[in-house]
DNA sequence: CACTAATCCTGGACGC
DNA sequence: TGCGTCCAGGATTAGT
């Protein structure tokens, strides 16, 4: 599943193919994803130019100025759910879409075209002048310097609920999605079912330098195996994580021997060592 | 406001 | 082999 490195690394390959270019059209064949794609995308895209491709928490954003100005016309964004990926396609005839590509964003000499069997997906559009409701209530990016210890030691302060739960929500950080929640929660050393409140600034600290980390690492593994992105197959914005705990119920712990515990947390499949993380 | 549960969807794993 | 059942997960929305 698309976590924030997937997407960046999905921003990053996308961006040379389209940056600067003119969409020549937007061919929709679903519209039902997660929102319905607004009818009136393709009459708002075809003929303007992609301005920026940037990512916030794990939106895609692109943004599109208006013929051949630099005025700013709205935004694209694009979230790709649970199963989403976008694939470059340069070869000349374009392939017929096969099942779940449910629409193209089509350009002079390639074609921007989305897969999501799942479709828990979106596609939209923001005008200038607007800001979407998704976007509003956001939480700062993991990766930046406004998510410190300080922060989110405060942001906990006299919150029950469990630390796993609390760093998915994405008011508190955005990006860190189910498996990266885990994985940093094992290298801070902190058991997820702890109140978040109850943490201690310097576990606090830690943990922020764990989901760095580990988000760091996937973007740069993300690089690596999709450096040949626009002859990527439909699994394209996957890459091979190195799990520690996650999805390892069972088996001893790397660092512990002690097996690994799956539990559920708020719905969703938490893996710890019950040694390691207290 | 804080927190929990339901919800959207389909491929894949599993049991019989 | 095939059918039914269950599960996975992001993030909003509804409900307590």
């Amino acid at each position: 599943m698309p976590e924030l490195p997937e997407v960046e690394t999905t921003r990053a390959g996308i961006e040379p193919h389209i940056i600067g270019h003119q969409i020549k059209a937007f061919h929709v064949r679903q519209p039902q994803l997660r929102w319905p794609i607004p009818t009136e995308l393709a009459t708002l895209l075809t003929g303007n130019r992609v301005q920026a491709v940037r990512r916030r928490a794990k939106y895609l954003l692109i943004d599109i100025a208006a013929g051949k100005s630099e005025d700013l016309l709205g935004t694209l964004i694009i979230h790709l759910g649970m199963s989403g990926s976008l694939r470059v396609i340069n070869a000349k005839p374009y392939p017929d879409p096969k099942k779940h590509e449910h629409f193209d964003i089509e350009f002079d000499d390639c074609l921007v075209r989305f897969n999501d069997p799942r479709r828990f997906g979106a596609c939209l559009w923001q005008a200038a002048d607007e800001v979407d409701s998704r976007l509003q209530h956001l939480g700062p990016e993991p990766l930046s310097d406004t998510f410190n210890g300080d922060y989110i030691f405060a942001k906990s302060r006299g919150r029950s609920s469990a630390i796993k739960t609390f760093i998915m929500d994405q008011r508190i950080v955005v990006g860190v999605g189910n498996i990266y929640a885990s994985e940093s929660l094992f290298l801070a050393g902190i058991n997820p079912k702890k109140a978040a409140g109850k943490v201690s600034k310097k576990k606090y600290q830690e943990l922020v330098s764990a989901i760095k980390i580990v988000l760091d690492n996937a973007i740069a593994q993300g690089g690596t195996t999709l450096r040949d992105f626009t002859s990527s197959d439909g699994k394209a914005g996957y890459f091979a994580q190195e799990l520690r705990v996650y999805g390892r119920e069972g088996l001893g712990c790397i660092q512990c021997q002690q097996p690994i515990k799956q539990i559920v947390q708020g719905q969703r499949s938490t893996f710890y060592c019950t040694k390691c993380q207290r």
